[in-house]
DNA sequence: AGGTGCAGTGCAACCAGTTGCATAGGTACA
DNA sequence: TGTACCTATGCAACTGGTTGCACTGCACCT
């Protein structure tokens, strides 16, 4: 139960519309945690009857209204509240895995060809994290407060997908080597 | 969309009862996709009708009555189908990473030991896994289809596991060289 | 003139998963 | 004797998230 606070962090860091929110989620934030627009727009209304946000409608030209959500004191204490809390472990849930582990049910090339794929996937992904980091934080160690936090998070993100490209080689060369 | 599947492969591997496959949930394959009793009745039963599994009741004397289920054609032709089909990357979500970016937003130390205390439960976990490959596969190099699949899938454990250890250790020092 | 795509908000239906509870007989321990 | 835990199945209510669709209007390309 924690989108509420990914989005009150967000909406910290800068105000926003739920529009705005959804593109942050597609881009850096929602790599931790994803979310739809319709999830976003969702929360942010239960948060604003709650109290945690307020919006101010804004007419723009040429485009569409937006309503500009901003974090209110209560939210603010909803945040630090949460901050103190324990969190659960995160979960995963590796559809490949299990994929893997039923290989020899089916054709053993097709699941092959399925970790080649993932791998491909999660290399580019490794790309822009490394991407980002070379352009957004190219002298680490001078790093302090909110930017530091923000790196780390970030280093989490590549070091994950480090790990996940080293293991696929390791299944492919393993599958490989068992077929022949 | 893949319980079923996780379902399926498991009960491929050796046939059982609802009760059974949530103990087999909660130890290895639940590692990988976790499952409580409640959602593995409802699929079975779901599965039972559509024709993927069949279950046989068998009495027992000193406990309650069990249906033992086993994959039936139907089940094993939806195996291969789904086998062949590409999957979707798993997702993460992790309420730490949110946690960590909002760390300046509260006591930074209170985010510091939240990320201590996670580090201890992946590290024991870790163990596990390692006690699991010493005592499964003492000799990985000897394996050969089914076995060394579920090596694998260990292995993608272990290196995860390992990889959220070593970032919480940069974690933790990066934040005591701040606060400092 | 027509299609695609972006900015912006939202409803309705659905699906997957969680939580709390119920039932029932057995064993093990203090 | 009471309590707590294990085996075994299941209902009901709820929560969180996804999918499909709808509406508006501008910009850009062909």
């Amino acid at each position: 139960m924690a989108l509420e606070h990914a989005i009150l962090v967000s909406l910290t860091e800068r105000a926003g519309s739920g529009y705005e929110l959804a593109r942050r989620f597609d881009r850096s934030i929602g790599y931790f945690w994803p979310a739809t627009h319709q999830q976003i727009y969702r929360v942010l209304r239960r948060m604003d009857e709650a109290g945690w946000v307020r919006h101010t409608e804004i007419a723009q030209d040429g485009r569409p209204d937006k309503k500009v959500y901003r974090v209110s004191a209560a939210g603010k204490a909803e945040l630090t509240r949460w901050l103190a809390e324990p969190e659960d472990p995160a979960v995963l849930r590796d559809g490949l895995g299990v994929k893997l582990r039923g290989a020899s049910l089916g054709d053993p090339g097709v699941v092959l060809a399925e970790i080649e794929r993932h791998r491909a996937e999660h290399a580019a992904r490794l790309e822009v994290y490394r991407g980002i980091q070379q352009r957004d934080f190219p002298k680490p160690a001078k790093l302090h407060g909110r930017d530091l936090h923000q790196y780390l998070v970030l280093r989490g993100g590549i070091r994950a997908e480090e790990s996940f490209v080293d293991w696929c080689d390791e299944v492919i060369e393993a599958l490989r080597k068992d077929k022949s």
